[in-house]
Formats: C-alpha cells, sequence, structure tokens
DNA sequence: TTTATACTTGAGCAATTGTTCAAATGAGGT
DNA sequence: ACCTCATTTGAACAATTGCTCAAGTATAAA
C-alpha cells in the first residue's frame, strides 16, 4: 500500500462496497471498454469517425475534410482498424474505410445529446 | 498547407464530401463530444463511472475499490465533475458522489456490447 | 521499366496525461 | 484550543499521445 491505509475501517459502508465490488467488470474488459472510448476520444479519430458514419470514404477524401496531414489521418485511421471501429476496402490504388460497428453510431448520438443538454 | 496538397483533385468524390462536411458538427461540439469520451476512456475513471452507476459512494469507499491512492482518486472525480458526468455531496466530513447524467449509463452499456462483441 | 499516385509506416518531438508526494482545507470530536 | 479524519489541491515526474517529416509499399498508367 502506497498511502496510508484506507480510512478508518468501520465508517466505510463495507457491505455496499462489496456489492458493487462484484458487479464491476473484470479488469480485462474494463481496458477494453476504456480503449474503446480513448478512441472517440480524440476529436480527429471523432471527425473521421462520424464522417465514415455517413459515406464509405477514401482516406483522400478524409483528408479533404479534416484538415490534418494524410500521414496523420492514416495513423488515426490504423489505430481505428485495430479497435475495430472502422473496416477498409481496396479498390485500385485507394483504399476506402467505412464503420465497421453498428454501435458506434449509438455511442456518437449519445454523445452528442449530452454535450447540448450540458452545454446549457 | 503543410502537406503535399490533397490528392489529384477529380478523383476525390467533391460532392460526398461537400455532404458529409455540412453534416459534420461544427469544431466546439466536436471538441465537446470528444471531451465526454475521452473522459471515459481511463480504466480509472470508467471503473469510477461504472460503480456511482451502481451505487452513491463516498471517495472512501471508491478508494477501497479501486486500488489507487486517494488524491488519484480525488483528481479523476475533479475531471468526472467538471465534465458533469458526476456530482457530489456533502455529509460531515465525507463526501459522496453518484451520476449527474443518464447518459453515461446509455454509452457504458453500448461499449460493453461492443467488446464482448468485437473479442470473439 | 520508369513515373506518378494513394496510402502506409517508423522515427522523433512537443504536448498532454495519470500518478504520487507533500501540504492544505474543512468539519467533528475531545 | 487542539487533534483526527476525509477530502482536495499543486507541483513534479515518467509515460503516453498525436503530430510531422522522410522514406517505404503498392497499384496503375505511360
Amino acid at each position: 500500500m502506497t498511502h496510508t491505509d484506507v480510512c478508518s475501517a468501520d465508517i466505510v459502508d463495507r457491505k455496499k462496497v462489496k456489492l458493487v465490488s462484484a458487479a464491476l467488470p473484470a479488469d480485462a474488459e474494463n481496458q477494453s471498454m476504456a480503449g474503446l472510448f480513448k478512441a472517440l476520444g480524440d476529436p480527429t479519430r471523432l471527425r473521421i469517425v462520424q464522417a465514415l458514419s455517413l459515406e464509405e470514404l477514401c482516406v483522400c477524401d478524409l483528408v479533404a475534410l479534416m484538415d490534418v496531414s494524410i500521414s496523420a489521418i492514416s495513423h488515426q485511421l490504423r489505430l481505428l482498424r485495430t479497435m475495430k471501429i472502422v473496416k477498409n476496402r481496396k479498390e485500385g490504388k485507394m483504399v476506402y474505410y467505412s464503420l465497421d460497428d453498428e454501435h458506434i453510431n449509438g455511442l456518437v448520438l449519445i454523445a452528442k445529446e449530452h454535450v447540448a443538454e450540458k452545454q446549457k
């Protein structure tokens, strides 16, 4: 233990803590979920995701949409690919990206609502 | 422009790009949404949020649940508070935290589904 | 087989993040 | 008043991030 031990033992509501502890996901699952949120938690990537939720687009189109370098987009696309958020399809020289997941749209929609509501 | 100009102009599907561009949220909104996802994109914070989605808990209880220092939890709680994800209530020496938003649960649920599905 | 185009990749770097430590605040209890 | 306990805060630090630059594939056209 690094910190000065948890509060004086009998103030903490042990029963409550135990119940919650049992209900929480295992570390691996938690890590994965956090990974998904983190992937969406960058303005560039979130914009990419929203664009792809509307249309299948090539890297080139995405660059036109985003005002960052081709390289930067490509790096971000790779991350989104490994997170299984987007998928790609090759056609000649070009690579077309699209969403790989119906869930993502739901996430974006709820986030939009939250933001709209809380800024007031 | 820092990069070598966008692809050869007539290959990009200009109509598609224009439509998508118009449909994408303004920068400020995008930034806020990304902020929300980023807040949930850390294992410690995500665990806090999930715990609070089940029970109102004091900082002390959260520490017992999380295996990081009291200080770390407090720092993270502050971040979650400024993002309007959690709210707090003082009672004597103790501070009780709970979720400040119905949306958050929805986000966590969808993320859980995504992870469960994609790991297969 | 050159040349051009669309994209990817690795290295390097500044900026941001999450943590700990130490000190501060604030509310009760003695 | 003093002490203790629950929590907050600021500074410092290593680790991670997102970008750019330069060099690398890969496909297609000349």
